[in-house]
DNA sequence: TTGTAAGCGTTATCAT
DNA sequence: ATGATAACGCTTACAA
């Protein structure tokens, strides 16, 4: 292995000029820092960064923590995260949060002792024992959830954007809308949701309609059952996952209703899936991967903290349309 | 931050005493062990990985390479990979080999100087420069593809999976199969599944017919126009990735066939995607989760070098049925 | 069984 | 502008 003090001799320097030209800091003439540039290239001279660390007592490593490694939403957001890292220059190391507790004070046990210069935390929000178990000296950001303490995080405005998406379902014409809500347990995610349909729905004097589901897509099927027995005439489904809007356009199908000239769809989040069934499904997006490159760039400068609100969109596709004209309204 | 002189200070006795202790050496009696270990507790010590790899020359971290962070298939692998290495105390560096070839080099120059214990390719086959730039002390492995050259990897036998899917289509009666293949270029992956596919159809008398796709979503449309110009009563469609058999799934419906009533379609892979669609696609399952924890395993016990391979097995869902029997034999 | 001491490769302080 | 030198926190001969 070459090391600095192969470098400066090679250079004729000491190591300490060796590292001022490679970490580009002042002090060195013109002339030594093409001899010492040259000698790193001719003995294809690296830094060794476990070195490195040990001195500065900071590493270019991002944590980055996700429910499941395997989730349409967090995969979005991790090649984000991924990309921006990588462009300057910082590896990411990969946890779950899904596991057990005892297993995520390990990973930021893991992350402290290898001097992350931050963490990023996806659909999670941070807790006190978290803030704790990192220690004071290393920065963590959530991404795709927003608590009301004012933590670090890059999210999107879930209840205006919930709002949004059943105003569009509105101005199509619909007026008999269910919800298929996500887990109540949700608090930072789903609850705001069903807050904004039943904001839109309130003012609009419609009648609201909901059922719970996980945000999986095997509990979509349950849940449109749900809806449906309640107002067998709804129009228009809003589900707050593509997961489960997914599984409502198959479901939906499956007993001879048609997408959308019977029955329109709203999924929420515009992950892959939103695209693997037909007629693809119009989706309330995030822009996933956007807020996993601000949520590393918003981590590196460790100014600028609080929460940042990202802008949500409507994309529509094929499954939402004006209701049927024959449709009674209530 | 409390180090290791912290610790040996506390509980009288020196650095190297506590090291042993902490890393379960031989040389020292229960009693001070105890010692040890009360004063480890007391100032809740932890060993710095940094400062050991610098000496050691040697961390817990595995790097993990994948196409792109958000792919079905390789979310699962990561995600079986994730899992045995937090198991076993590692940690996973996360990069991309989609990215230019400027970036994997980089990658694999970071996992170098961070001493990364090993590193696992998914669905990309370890070339001679690879081997080179990650130098002769860090072990890597392939996942979810396999060359001839005996490399290290873990992989089903694609030609045989594929052989055996077909078998099974042909099994249930049909005779007129379409292949949907993956991107010609894929010579590790897409090759040999169309071989096998080949091989079956050829010794049960029948006449191939074959499309190319990319094993993207977007592609299966346009495959399945490929194959029904061909032979337009295509009694079964086998897609070589879920992905492209969801999309046939869909196809077929939005033209007015009934899945798998008129035609059966299944898929291969088992990611998610398979599940998206309805009815549910059949496919010939990788264990890819089972995969990625093998590829840890395998990796560290650097012996049992060479292709290791995983078992495939059929699951049947609702895409697969004996063709109508009106259909005419070819 | 236990301690001493010499690094691992880097950066930062203090001279010059 | 440059160089000695002392850490950073750990492991590991080698001694005792």
């Amino acid at each position: 292995m070459v090391t600095i003090r192969d470098v400066a001799q090679h250079a004729g320097v000491s190591p300490a000029t060796v590292s001022r030209v490679v970490n580009g800091l002042v002090g060195y003439s013109d002339e030594t820092r093409e001899r010492v540039e040259a000698a790193v290239q001719k003995l294809s001279y690296e830094t060794d960064y476990l070195a490195r660390g040990l001195k500065t007592r900071q590493t270019s490593v991002i944590g980055l923590l996700a429910p499941m490694v395997s989730d349409a939403l967090a995969s979005k957001v991790m090649q984000g995260v991924e990309e921006e890292a990588q462009e300057r220059g910082y590896a990411v190391m990969l946890g779950r949060t899904g596991a057990k507790s005892a297993f995520i004070a390990g990973y930021l046990r893991t992350l402290r002792t290898y001097r992350a210069a931050g963490v990023i935390l996806i659909s999670a929000v941070i807790t006190q024992e978290t803030r704790q178990l990192l220690g004071p000296n290393i920065p963590i950001i959530s991404v795709a959830i927003s608590d009301k303490s004012g933590s670090p995080s890059v999210a999107i405005d879930d209840e205006q954007a919930a709002y949004d998406a059943t105003r569009h379902l509105l101005r199509l014409g619909h007026r008999r809308i269910g919800l298929l809500a996500g887990d109540p347990a949700s608090v930072f995610v789903a609850k705001p949701r069903e807050r904004g349909y039943l904001r839109a729905m309130s003012e609009a004097k419609c009648t609201p309609v909901t059922a719970s589901g996980s945000f999986f897509y095997e509990s979509g099927a349950a849940g449109l059952d749900g809806l449906l027995a309640q107002d067998a005439g709804l129009t228009a489904i809003f589900a707050v996952s593509d997961e489960m809007g997914a599984a409502v356009v198959n479901e939906l199908q499956r007993r001879g209703r048609r997408v959308p000239e019977d029955v329109s769809v709203l999924g929420f989040d515009n992950t892959s899936t939103s695209l693997h069934v037909h007629p693809p499904l119009s989706t309330m997006a995030q822009p996933l991967e956007e807020m996993g490159r601000m949520a590393v760039s918003k981590l590196l400068r460790s100014r600028a903290l609080g929460p940042k609100i990202m802008p949500h969109h409507l994309i529509e596709r094929g499954s939402t349309a004006p209701p049927p004209i024959s449709s009674p309204q209530t």
